[in-house]
DNA sequence: TGAGTGTTATGAAATTGTTTCACAATGGCG
DNA sequence: CGCCATTGTGAAACAATTTCATAACACTCA
């Protein structure tokens, strides 16, 4: 036999209700079974638990021992359900979202904010350096939310829309392209293309203009942060291509041009990719709510 | 179904040992076993514990919760099993004293000094107060030694011989009664005696000189530290009786003169009551072998 | 894609552990 | 001493855990 929390209960209650016959009540259990108990539990032990020499029989030290233990363990073992219970009625879960497009913390950051303040016991995080593997992660509930502007049929996985976004041509007020009205894929020969350092086929640019006009600019430049990437342009040391709600921050910069690309311009949609089991739970649901509005608030600045 | 720690022992392992087969071999029981356990347990929690998606499984988050409680709890367990092996091994123990003579202190502090430094895991402690009651209380095992001058036949306590001890009259040294060699029950007529604050029977003076000789001093006056009796005995304020190692200490001071208690003078001699089972104890012997050290220092100085 | 391997799940039977029942033993108290 | 309240004990009943045998499943590699 080993020692069990059922022990420590028992040795609470004994010391609390002051014997065996109340404390058997009180466990809805009968005497007899705690005298069984007890025996088996100073056996294992090997020490004696109560001193028997009075009637309501008493803790002995090493009882007290005992009844230490169970004075700590049994709340930390009540917070550990309770936890779970809030787990159970969704109060509270995981949210690790995994973003493939990287952008967005532009937004995501913002509405975390907000969600974090209504959902105080969702354990939130962002899993930067997943941009690859991203749906595979989701379906191995390594991660719970997925970013992703390429929705795919997926056992188990949902796509729900968040909002469309205009990919936006961003270039120096004095750059020879500011001049035109749009920007077409021929646009781009010769230029430096400033872009993040993902594959070719996650970049708007190329998946939607250049790859299919097979058009290749004179260099490309990789650069993680958006800002950088601004300040690039601004002065000149390239072009690039940004989601309209990164663009709308400069648009009134005379720094800047923005332009259209093509003449009717590249719009795109941005999906959450989410486990259809996790799909009625009420902080996910909310999650999507927030992006939405927060993707509206960036879009009419 | 409750949860135990069977269960943090299990999920344990399964985290440690990555997927339950391999759990199953360290905790020598079959992966079967383990597996209705868990069922059992997400059941009774209402949760899933773990991700099977993938297949060596993996915790979800609800499972890293209840790692979380095992790795708090199961160090806590361990804790208590040690100390309770080290009380079978009798490393540890209790040892609360409680001393029917008020003047004990004197010797029994540094006593206990050098014993908390040989046995760091006997927990000690005097308890003052049950100087009426203290062979019940040693019986009842609220405490586990009595310091006592009374020896009696009781039925599973022992009193093991201390050491021997002169009851020695102390008196200012302009004191009348300071010319005298010897001091008899007759001397205290007339005189203020100042004595420790508890019934008569249990000072020596009165049991063994004054109570057989019914004299009766003029005055009584009890005070709770030996201190504050020396300096009132000092100031002329009254005599005194006390034990010959409480004297040694303002015998050579001009203050005061100590005289014995009637021509051949009263010995006496202190017990340590102890309970028979505990007579083997390690750490009780050396108690006792300690105060009949320092005893005779006390005296030989 | 399918065979092979390693992993987890499941139901029934066996085993082990716990509780109950009935009553014995013991201590406390008048 | 005798009564009442309390604890202890052994056998039987009951409940749980574990095992066994085998199915189902997921990953790997050809």
């Amino acid at each position: 036999m080993h020692i069990e929390f059922r022990h420590l209960r028992t040795i609470k209650a004994i010391h609390e209700y002051g014997g065996l016959a109340r404390a058997a009540d009180q466990l809805n259990i009968t005497q007899s079974a705690l005298s069984h108990q007890i025996k088996g539990l100073e056996d294992q032990a090997g020490v004696e638990l109560f001193v028997r020499r009075s009637k309501p029989m008493r803790l002995s030290p090493a009882g007290q021992r005992l009844l230490r233990l169970a004075e700590q363990v049994l709340p930390q073992v009540e917070a550990t359900l309770s936890e779970f219970s809030s787990l159970r009625d969704g109060r509270s879960g995981r949210m690790h979202i995994a973003i493939e497009c990287h952008a967005c913390f532009e937004w995501l950051f913002p509405v975390l904010e907000g969600f974090r303040k209504s959902w105080p016991d969702v354990d939130v995080d962002i899993r930067p350096g997943l941009a690859f593997d991203a749906l595979p992660a989701l379906q191995k509930e390594d991660v719970d939310l997925v970013v992703s502007s390429d929705p795919e049929e997926l056992p188990g996985v949902e796509f729900v829309e968040l909002f469309d976004y205009n990919a936006v041509f961003v270039a120096s007020a004095s750059h020879p392209l500011a001049s035109k009205p749009y920007i077409d894929a021929e646009d781009f020969r010769g230029q430096t293309l400033i872009t993040y350092p993902v594959e070719r086929s996650r970049l708007d640019v190329f998946s939607q203009l250049l790859i299919p006009a097979k058009v290749e600019p004179a260099a490309i430049r990789q650069v993680e942060l958006t800002a950088v990437i601004l300040l690039l342009v601004a002065s000149n040391r390239g072009i690039s291509v940004l989601p309209d709600w990164v663009v709308r921050e400069v648009k009134y910069s005379s720094d800047y041009v923005t332009r259209p690309l093509t003449e009717t311009g590249i719009t795109r949609r941005l999906y959450a990719a989410i486990r259809s089991e996790d799909m009625e739970k009420p902080f996910v649901r909310e999650l999507v709510d927030l992006a939405r509005v927060e993707a509206r608030k960036l879009q009419s600045q």
